[in-house]
Parts: structure tokens; C-alpha cells; sequence
RNA sequence: GGGCCUCUAGCUCAAUCGGCAGAGCAGCGGACUUUUAAUCCGCGGGUUGUGGGUUCGAUCCCCACGGGGCCCA
């Protein structure tokens, strides 16, 4: 193993300079006995805790408390007998060393200079103090390189490129503070939501992301295939219709947060595969969906951010508290026009309509309620910013919805919008399995017309209902989406690791 | 799907009416026992996204392709 340790890529020479210096390094320490990837370091105290512990030291106090301690190399200067460097950890807190050379001895402190490079993990230890400017630091008295970095770390002072920094996110991390906090508030509004599912007596169950039919909601479908029962297979669209038959086999209150998966575009909205919650409740509606939405939201901002009036990227505040506002669809858009709309509004004079404001609409299956949800976009939807419940929705566009307790042709669904986009959706949910039938039968035949988002019609989904599934409400939210909101970033900057197009 | 912008050193960016491609940080060598993006002296580092074309000469102009971004649909 040493000599194959101690061979060079074959590459070498090609390498760009600071990489080939690295990668010497890294033999000479090996060569001279040393280790650049030790198995451990004795670490005493994390970089937090010495922090917390010794704030309150003034400028130039000493202590004779000892710490070993390890992080990445952020900060770095030698000079002729007096070494500092700037440690930092994962979360980004950070911690300077300082090395005499009457402490840690000559052949050390120059071993130092010339193996220790920024970007490195590196431990040391020592004595905790705060220097004579007031910088709290262990005044080391031995050190160790804790893992050698080949690349040089990028300019910490300046963000990485857009590009640099979805394609290299664990670069991104080392030096971007934002992209940091994400991973941490991201991980903090996901436990807030569970916890508060959890209070509420719900369970979080598994759905298969494989599927033999992709249905439960309005989107193309990736497609795979499984070898050994020979059969193609769908990444799931929603997990809605699985969960539904918990809620049949008596899973009463459920939830699930996991990936959805559509195969369409991508853009600062959406990402082709997405974090989802959804939630059921047996014996709920969508009203007490939506007094729950509001709650995981507004507690989750409470809990992670401190409260509901949230910074975002470019500075604006925007207020997330209060009991959010409420409209409904037929309503706000005869109000917007001027004139009413109601579920027997015909196609032909809601197309006149389109045409006299100059709203697309699509050539193919064009219904009465993709109209008036296109026209109801143009002329609300974009101007809508508070975070606002949008209630009941044409059926034809809602095929697992139950139709309006009091409204004919209107179906009992609310869109929450929260900066002018769709945040989350809700039922009550449709139980009737004849009309269920009815409803997917609809949707077969505007799939035979050309509508590649038409739902598909799952017979065992059915069967399941003819045992009778509960009056339930029913919600989703995408996770990603909730984190845009909270930050007014893109779904880029929510993702860890987005998909990026392989470079050529 | 359409339009516009963009790709230059490890990173972030300049520059050239078409005439030897530059800076800061980073790197290498040297000085420095209190630095905070230290300072000082010296030195390296580039197939200017890829492939064609025009030209005496292309990083720059033209075409195609690829990556990224923004806007529209």
C-alpha cells in the first residue's frame, strides 16, 4: 500500500499549480513519517464550547485551562516566529490559534508553515487565552494536520458563482454563511412541522415512491423499469392516493414528508424532484386543513426564525402572523372583472373574456375551469401577496375534491397563496367511490383529447374507497416552497444538492 | 418553446476600434513574536467553454454546439 500511497497521479504535471503544491505536500508529509489523513485527533472541546466558555476573557488574559481543539483552516498567517491561524466548524463559528515558536519549538513551528494550508483540517492544543487584541485563542503547544485539502478553499470574501455554488455545494458550505443557515433552518422548519404533527396525534407513514400507475395529481411522470418483475415503473407524482388508503385502513391521522418527483421544467419556482408533506384527517374538512396550515407554518416560523415577521433575501419584511386572509375563487374573479362568473359561465364567453384581456390560454382541453383558474391567475392570483387562502375551485380541474356542501359545480378546495405563489393546496376530500369513478373517467377522456397532466385512473385507489375511506380534509405543502417563503431565496438555494446539468 | 445576457489564472473579476491577456485574493521564495482580506521585497501561474469560419493576425467579429443566468410563453 505505500508505494501505491506514495505514486502520484499520472497526471501530475497537468495539474494547475496550486493542486500539484498540495499534493506534494501530502507526500512529503507521509514520506517524512507523518499523517495527512489520521484516523483521529484527540479533540477535547469543539470550537462552540470554547467560545461559550471563555467570552467573557479580556484582552491579553490567560488561562491554564488546556484544549484540544480541531476545525478547517479559514485564516492563515505565518510570520517569522508567531503563527496564526483561524479555525472555523461546520456551523461556521471559528476560533484562533496562535503558535510561537517558543512554545511549540522551532522544527515544529517551520514544519507548520510549510505543511499547513487554508482549506485544511487541522487540530491543535494548548492553552486557552485571549490574545493581547482582544482575539480569543489557544496558544497551542503541539499540533496535527487532521486531513490535508488538495484544493485550494475559493476567496472567502466574495460569494462563489451561481453556478459554482450549486455544483460544488460542500465548497459553497465551507464558504458561504447563507448556505449554511439554510441547511441548519431547512432541518429546523422540518422538526418544527413534526413535532406539531406529533402533538396533534398524527402518524408519519412511507408511500412508495415506485408506482405501477403515477396518479394523485396533474403532471408528467418519470419512468423506469424493473428488471425482475419486468414491468416499467413510475417515481411517484404525490403520495396522495397511498395515503388515502391509510386513512381507509384506519390510519386516521397521517402524514408524510418526502420527494415528489415530475418530469417538466425547471426554474426559480420549480425543481424536478421536491420535497412534499401531505397530511389527512379523518373526519376533517378544509377548513380545519386550513387552520392546521397556518398553524405548522406560523409555529415553524416562530420556533426557527423567532417570529412570524420574516426577513427576506432582499431586505423586505414580510408578516406571516394574524389569521390569514380568506377569498374565494368565483368570488375575487367576478369582482376583478366586473362582472359574475359563476360554475355556468359558458366556455365560449370565458373565452371571449381571455381574449378581450389578452390571457394564453392553452389550445388543447381547454375546459371551463382551466379557464376561469387561467383568468383567475391573470386577473388576482399575480397580485395577490399576503398570505391568502384561495377557496373553492371548479371541479373540473379537482378530481379528488368533494363537491361544495352549499355551491353546485364547486368543489371544496383552497389554494394558499404566500408571495404571490402557490404554497399549498387542500380538500375535503372526495369519499364517494362512484363519483370517484366519474371524476377519473373525466379525466381519461381529456387525456384522450391531448392532456399529457390528465390523472390517471388507479383501480386498486378505487377499491380501496368502495370499503369506504371517512369524511377526511386532506393538505400539501411543499417543503421547498415553505423554505422560499421563509427566505425569499429561490428553490435552488433550499435544495442541498439541486440538479445540475452535467457539464459537457 | 422564444428572446436577451454570460463563460478569461485555483476563486472573484478586469481588458483589447482586431495587434505581447491584467488585478485582488490564493500559490512559490525571502523578512517579520500580536496578525484580523497584515505589511514589505522577489517570482511563477492562461489552449480566454468546445468546434468551425473570416483575417497577415481572433480572447474580441461571424456560425454551430455545450454550460450558467434573466425575461417572456
Amino acid at each position: 500500500m505505500t508505494s501505491a500511497e506514495n505514486t502520484p497521479a499520472p497526471d501530475a504535471d497537468d495539474l494547475p499549480e496550486q493542486l500539484r503544491v498540495r499534493r506534494e505536500k501530502r507526500e512529503r508529509i507521509i514520506a517524512a513519517g507523518g499523517e495527512a489523513y489520521p484516523v483521529g485527533v484527540p479533540v477535547t472541546h469543539t470550537i462552540e464550547q470554547v467560545r461559550e466558555s471563555y467570552a467573557h476573557l479580556e484582552a491579553g488574559q490567560e488561562t491554564e485551562d488546556v484544549a484540544g481543539v480541531a476545525g478547517r483552516v479559514v485564516f492563515l498567517r505565518n510570520t517569522g516566529k508567531l503563527c496564526f491561524v483561524t479555525l472555523q466548524d461546520g456551523a461556521g463559528h471559528r476560533l484562533q490559534a496562535m503558535l510561537s515558536q517558543k512554545e511549540v519549538g522551532e522544527e515544529r513551528l517551520a514544519a507548520f508553515k510549510t505543511d499547513v494550508d487554508l482549506g485544511d483540517h487541522l487540530f491543535v492544543h494548548g492553552r486557552v487565552g485571549s490574545s493581547r487584541r482582544g482575539e480569543l485563542s489557544v496558544f497551542a503547544d503541539e499540533w496535527q494536520i487532521a486531513a490535508k485539502a488538495l484544493r485550494p478553499l475559493p476567496v472567502l470574501h466574495k460569494d462563489l458563482s451561481e453556478e459554482s455554488r450549486v455544483r460544488q455545494r460542500y465548497v459553497d458550505l465551507i464558504a458561504r454563511p447563507a448556505a449554511r443557515d439554510m441547511v441548519r433552518l431547512r432541518a429546523g422548519v422540518v422538526r418544527s412541522m413534526r413535532d406539531n404533527f406529533h402533538r396533534r396525534g398524527y402518524l408519519e407513514v412511507e408511500t412508495p415512491m415506485l408506482q405501477t400507475i403515477a396518479s394523485g395529481a396533474a403532471a408528467r411522470p418519470f419512468e423506469t423499469h424493473m428488471n425482475a418483475y419486468d414491468i416499467d415503473l413510475y417515481l411517484r407524482i404525490a403520495p396522495e392516493l397511498f395515503l388515502k388508503k391509510a386513512v381507509v385502513g384506519g390510519v386516521e391521522r397521517v402524514f408524510e414528508i418526502n420527494r415528489n418527483f415530475r418530469n417538466e421544467g425547471a426554474d426559480s419556482t420549480h425543481s424536478p424532484e421536491f420535497a412534499m408533506l401531505e397530511a389527512y384527517e379523518a373526519y376533517g374538512d378544509y377548513d380545519t386543513m386550513a387552520e392546521l396550515t397556518q398553524d405548522l407554518v406560523q409555529t415553524a416560523a416562530q420556533e426557527v426564525l423567532g417570529g412570524t415577521l420574516v426577513t427576506l433575501a432582499d431586505g423586505e419584511e414580510y408578516e406571516l402572523g394574524g389569521q390569514w386572509a380568506q377569498l374565494t375563487m368565483y368570488g375575487s374573479l367576478s369582482e376583478a372583472l366586473g362582472e359574475e362568473i359563476t360554475p355556468e359561465t359558458s366556455v365560449e364567453d370565458l373565452l371571449k373574456i381571455a381574449a378581450r384581456l389578452d390571457v394564453d390560454v392553452e389550445r388543447k382541453a381547454v375546459n371551463h375551469g382551466k379557464l376561469v383558474e387561467a383568468l383567475w391567475e391573470h386577473q388576482v392570483g399575480d397580485h395577490l401577496s399576503a398570505p391568502t387562502f384561495v377557496r373553492d375551485f371548479p371541479v373540473e380541474t379537482s378530481p379528488l375534491t368533494r363537491d361544495h356542501r352549499s355551491v353546485r359545480g364547486q368543489v371544496e378546495k383552497w389554494d394558499l397563496y404566500v408571495r404571490g405563489f402557490e404554497l399549498a393546496t387542500a380538500y375535503s376530500e372526495l369519499v364517494d367511490p362512484v363519483i370517484q369513478r366519474q371524476r377519473f373517467e373525466a379525466q381519461a377522456l381529456l387525456a384522450a383529447a391531448g392532456d399529457a397532466e390528465a390523472m390517471k385512473l388507479d383501480e386498486d385507489f378505487l377499491t380501496a374507497m368502495e370499503y369506504a375511506m371517512p369524511p377526511a380534509g386532506g393538505m400539501g405543502m411543499g417543503v421547498d416552497r415553505l423554505l422560499m417563503a421563509l427566505t425569499g431565496l429561490g428553490i435552488r438555494e433550499t435544495i442541498l444538492f439541486p440538479l445540475v446539468k452535467p457539464q459537457a
